[in-house]
DNA sequence: TTATCTTGGACATGTAATATCCAGAATATG
DNA sequence: CATATTCTGGATATTACATGTCCAAGATAA
């Protein structure tokens, strides 16, 4: 899995702790964990193609939120950054194998392909089933001074 | 996923198939699916190394099934190729964020990476609780041919 | 009008998967 | 014993993709 859904879901958490309509922009994301701050910028440009942010542009521009993080699950966040197809990829072996045949789809018959597929989905519907404002829960209970922390980092960001 | 997962599946499934005691070599299960011998070799010798495969050397050589495949779970044969580390790998990005300590293990603390690795969890807990023994008797429920016909590619290789 | 910020494309770099080759060790067979 | 077969493991090449940078253009607040 590639590293952009970490950076995503950190920078989606952060969000959600921003002042309701402030728009923060990549470069402060970015600073946070000390990002490259055009290679964040791209992953937040697909979490905004995903609908999972909202982007302005011009001065006080940045992204937002764009759904309550009620709203958002993690399984949303991985899917943008990663795409929607499965980790294991079928490529059809038993085409040419004995009694393979051009004309039958073998991601849908493989019996291997169907194991595999059913654990992916294990998978997502855990994901699927935590939100955004799960996870902020969880963190404002174990540390309850990270919102406030946050929310000063976006203000007085460094550099 | 790496795509020998998939040819490590499916020539164990093949394996299971083999007369008892008989050892296949890495140039006829390639030749299965017209893969490249020398590269599913290594592939081979992943399995053999997680000791779900024993190999022979010389003449009559080649790989067996090392364990019965109710004691082979899918679990067994992905970790053996791809590895024991999660797909998520957290960076620990934390650190070099607000309060962030470089004493603090924040793959076991950032609930970002619990969530995560829960999910994980339970793709793993899919596949080690499927067989290769459940595969393969799903396979000649639905396709009674195929013991026989795999049989026939051992002994009537091409090439 | 200017400075800020996103957008998207082009391009460079690094790393891992994929693939090949070879020398050496093991071993069945004659 | 001699030979052919096959695995073992390292070295190396190739390819694909993730990572990262840069820039021109568009949008917009001040």
């Amino acid at each position: 899995m590639s590293e952009g859904v970490e950076w995503a879901m950190h920078s989606c958490l952060n969000l959600s702790w921003a002042e309701p309509g402030e728009a923060v922009t990549a470069r402060r994301l970015a600073a946070f964990y000390d990002l490259p701050p055009a290679y964040l910028n791209k992953q937040l440009q697909a979490l905004a193609r995903a609908g999972i942010l909202s982007s302005v542009s011009g001065p006080r521009g940045g992204f937002r939120l764009n759904r309550a993080p009620e709203q958002i699950s993690l399984l949303d966040i991985v899917v943008a950054i990663e795409g929607p197809e499965d980790a294991f990829r079928c490529e059809q072996l038993l085409r040419k194998g004995p009694g393979g045949s051009d004309d039958v789809d073998y991601r849908a018959h493989c019996v291997i392909s169907q194991e595999m597929r059913a654990a992916e989905l294990e998978w997502r519907r855990a994901l699927a089933g935590r939100t955004l404002a799960d996870v902020r829960a969880t963190v404002e209970t174990r540390f309850p001074h990270t919102p406030e922390a946050t929310r000063d980092r976006f203000v007085n960001a460094p550099t």
